[in-house]
DNA sequence: TGCCGGATCCTG
DNA sequence: AGGATCCGGCAA
């Protein structure tokens, strides 16, 4: 019934139910920094299977990586870095293990791992997830994957090993087999367009294209 | 300063 | 097949 009392109507805080639910059912650990400081084409192979974890507001968007593509460095004329270091693509440059976040056709956002030591200049560009919890909508694409796990550039630049957004290895990974590609959307880089660094798990069927 | 075109996505 | 829509990079 009602309580007159006021303090008798005062709820406790209330736990953050969808952390909680993570928290109890999802195993997983971060990747640590040695993990990035790879050779990219290894990164981007590597990366396939690991989730990718958001935190907003307490509630978790989880996310198990099916498609990537390499972006190898200032040689590879496919890439952002082959422009030299920017305003844009500084990120890219910073050391491994950050995001590397930048705007594409003015209206979508693509996500980033930068790879190798500092200076370097390149990065792994994630191209489709697999939905693993809390994801809203299509994660097939690099432009959706942004909009699903509300990333945009404010997290250019940020450690992937941060509370807000990080990798993580889950604790029981499903075995898969890789498949190798030509990336998408980079026609105008002459041989590079060809080389096979698209990667991404066979038959999944939340990669962008087959 | 102006212009060109892009690591995309959606509609027709 | 084409449009949305912005801004980085480069030429002038």
């Amino acid at each position: 019934m009602t309580h007159p009392n006021p303090h008798a109507t005062r709820q406790p805080p209330l736990p953050k139910p969808d952390a909680f639910a993570v928290q109890e059912t999802l195993n997983f650990r971060k990747l640590a920094s040695a993990f990035f400081d790879q050779d990219t084409t290894q990164v981007a192979q590597a990366l396939l299977g690991i989730w990718v974890v958001r935190c907003i507001d307490g509630h978790f968007r989880v996310g198990r990586i099916v498609e990537t593509e390499a972006y190898l460095g200032p040689h590879d004329r496919a890439s952002h870095s082959s422009k030299g270091c920017t305003p844009r693509n500084r990120s890219m440059f910073g050391p491994p293990g950050r995001a590397y976040v930048y705007r594409i056709y003015g209206i979508h956002d693509c996500l980033n791992v930068v790879t190798e030591p500092e200076g370097h200049g390149a990065a792994v560009l994630l191209r489709a997830l697999e939905p693993v919890h809390g994801i809203p909508g299509n994660t097939r694409g690099p432009g959706l994957l942004c909009r699903a796990l509300a990333v945009d550039r404010s997290l250019d630049g940020a450690d992937l090993r941060g509370d807000a957004l990080f990798l993580a290895q889950p604790e029981s990974p499903t075995p898969f087999t890789i498949v190798r590609r030509p990336r998408i959307g980079v026609d105008y880089a002459g041989a590079w367009s060809r080389r096979l660094l698209r990667f991404l798990i066979q038959g999944n069927a939340w990669v962008s294209r087959r």
